[in-house]
DNA sequence: AGAGTAGCCTGTAAGC
DNA sequence: TGCTTACAGGCTACTC
């Protein structure tokens, strides 16, 4: 699924192929009628027409193209949408929901088989991603941040890590990971953590998020239904993960079974061993 | 205010 | 074999 480590990837690459290119023409399928959210399709097709893509940054999980009159097209991919850039004249593409053809003759395709993404054209971002947390590989999100943003809190931790608010971009499998890194059972109140186990757990994020950005992030299912690069290729950090969807395999530490829980309504994997949850052992 | 959960979607896999 | 059910998860909207 598009985590931050996912949409980051796709950012970099986005700005080598399409900086400064301008569309030409803009189709949304009739089939995805949730996925323009600011106007009605002829409107979003009109407003882009003609304009170039003069930056594209990242918030979070949303990406933000920076048009040359100002607006902003911000889009998220949610769990199934990637965007693949095509030459003019590429075969079909399943799943299909918008087109934007360029100046230069190529195509860049948004395919999203469930079609939960979302695209917004406006003038100010902040009407979108106003409320998010603070981005966790700024150098300005330190642990301390990260202990005053969520150490009050009684959820899970697991919870507490998917929601945006507290930190942007991490979703379930880079939560899972960032604990197992900081040896944190998923299942503990936030506000149970002690100031050690918060710099565990800045490290751990951090940890798992560079670890994913640098095997240009994780696919897990097919390709039609997880993240791909613009040219269709998965990512390789599935291959590096420590526990999520290890359930019942070795733990790569200790050799204890992986386990798994439903927490805030999601599949949660930990190793019971290296994440202990009991008073006794979490002091370590 | 914070916590928990149904619903949005579609395809895959497990169970009977 | 073929049907039904559970599951996958980011986010919003809703309830308590």
């Amino acid at each position: 699924m598009p985590e931050l480590p996912e949409v980051e990837t796709l950012r970099r690459d986005l700005r080598e192929r399409v900086l400064g290119r301008t569309f030409v023409e803009v189709w949304v399928s009739p089939d995805a009628p949730r996925l323009v959210r600011e106007q009605s399709p002829e409107e979003f097709r009109k407003a882009l027409m003609g304009r170039r893509i003069d930056d594209i940054g990242r918030r979070g999980k949303y990406l933000d193209f920076i048009l040359s009159d100002g607006q902003h097209l911000v889009v998220h991919r949610r769990m199934s949408g990637n965007f693949l850039h095509r030459r003019d004249g590429a075969g079909p593409d399943p799943y299909l929901r918008a087109v934007f053809r360029l100046d230069d003759g190529s195509e860049l395709r948004y395919c999203d088989l469930r079609k939960f993404g979302s695209m917004w054209l406006v003038a100010d971002p902040a009407l979108v991603l106003a409320g998010l947390g603070p981005e966790p590989l700024d150098p300005g999100f330190t642990p301390a941040e990260l202990e005053r943003r969520v150490g009050h809190r009684a959820a899970p931790i697991k919870s507490v890590l998917l929601d945006q608010r507290a930190i942007a971009g991490l979703g379930n499998l880079y939560s899972d990971e960032a604990l197992f890194a900081a040896r944190i059972h998923p299942q503990r109140p936030a506000r149970s953590l002690s100031r050690k186990e918060f710099r565990r757990l800045h490290g751990g994020i951090v940890a798992a998020l560079e670890q994913g950005l640098r095997n240009r992030g994780s696919s897990l299912g097919s390709s039609l239904r997880d993240h791909v690069n613009l040219d269709g290729v998965p990512g390789s950090n599935q291959d590096r993960v420590q526990v999520f969807q290890r359930t019942g395999e070795p733990c790569y530490t200790c050799g204890t079974p992986i386990r798994r829980m439903r927490l805030g309504g999601r599949s949660t994997h930990y190793c019971p061993r290296c994440q202990p949850s009991g008073a006794m052992e979490a002091r370590g």
